[in-house]
DNA sequence: CCCCGGTTGGCAACTTCCTGCCACACTGGC
DNA sequence: GCCAGTGTGGCAGGAAGTTGCCAACCGGGG
């Protein structure tokens, strides 16, 4: 990797920390975007024990599904703590990181088991993505106002995936659970938009991922 | 487990290899069902790289889904090479050892994170457990017939995974298979049955359970 | 008591999905 | 060429799922 260059590609995350751990150490403003917590490992390893409260703005945009595991959910409650800002969006969003304003990273496709990032410098494409991001920010909803929400429909959820995972229809299940129909598909529709899916497939695979079945 | 006791309940695979291991040796007859072959793991390390071939009967009855996977499909094939018969069956099937006619084991639920199994020795049980599986073998098909059969589905399975997986709609999958709806919606039910699953998020959670995503 | 916000569940219109049926095209054997 | 077998895809009817709407129900304040 160049740093002279506006655009560098690394490839695998051990790359990219050793390419540019020294921009977050050094970063008075990161942001972050990501569909999972464990994209962004390097990130999340390192700079959370040390001094994440120097004054500095960190703002992060995670996917609904993040909340669904207690060890996650738990973990951004203490990010929170030490200041950052956390918001909930449930539009897809390619994983991104900004640094100060000034330097951007793109996660790009798995290629050879590793996934490649792109390091932008070029102040044009930086903003550009920074107009992005902050648009999706304001579409997000503060994780605490999220994460109250849905305390009570992770109470559900259990008997709701297990319904599913039977693979019974929704007039069985919802009988079985003791709901009405229209209730029990508002719980599936409610499920679904957590695991940020658009079909019922998506939703069993992404389930699945999540280690909620 | 007392082994005077017509039933007896086991728990965990080890304890039930540890207390059943001299039957299999044995037994003349082994017969098995089960949806997955991580199910028997204890019968299937220690059993299959000794003499499988002296002469005894063995047949094992599966879901399609083992096929799905190359490792499981190949280790099938390796089974029936060395004189196994083996079977697919498209129904939900719960999982069952019946050997020499006299023990039957059946597969209980999940209780402490250790599945329980009932090891029964009552001569009219096992007749009873016997005949269904009789049936069920009946129903089956040889994994040779039906693993050619696959042999091209599999082909396409990664591009039709991959449209379930992304949540778009048939329409659209198909348009980019280049498949007619049709036809799409044909692969679909064809993966469906193979993956065992009566609506699309268990196939979805299956997928993902099966590593196929 | 009434009013209010919130939840529920039935109804209905709509979309998506599922499947049987059939025509069509292709292929290999006669 | 003919024929049987196979794969494809359109069509139609039905099943399942999705969503908005609304009446009914509950548990606080006023």
């Amino acid at each position: 990797m160049k740093l002279a260059s506006d655009v560098a590609v690394v490839h695998g995350e051990e790359e990219l920390f050793a390419r540019t751990a020294h921009l977050f150490a050094g970063a008075e403003e990161v942001i972050c975007a990501a569909n999972t917590l464990n994209t962004w490992a390097v990130s999340r390893q390192r700079r959370v024990p040390s001094g994440e409260a120097t004054g500095r703005r960190v703002r992060k945009l995670y996917r609904p599904g993040v909340l669904l595991e207690p060890g996650p959910a738990a973990h951004l409650r203490e990010l929170e703590r030490l200041g950052a800002e956390i918001r909930i969006t449930p539009d897809e969003i390619n994983e991104t990181i900004i640094l100060d304003r000034r330097t951007a990273i793109l996660a790009g496709d798995l290629s050879y088991g590793e996934r490649s990032f792109s390091v932008v410098t070029r102040p044009e494409v930086v903003q550009s993505v920074l107009s992005l991001f902050n648009a999706a920010w304001r579409g997000g909803t503060p994780v605490s106002a999220f994460d109250a929400e849905f305390a009570e429909v992770r109470a559900l959820l259990p008997r709701i995936l297990d319904a599913l995972a039977s693979g019974c229809k929704d007039e069985t299940a919802a009988r079985t659970l003791g709901l009405g129909l229209r209730t029990y598909r508002r719980r599936v529709a409610e499920l679904m938009s957590a695991l940020g899916a658009t079909s019922r497939f998506q939703a069993g695979a992404r389930a699945r991922e999540l280690g909620l079945i």
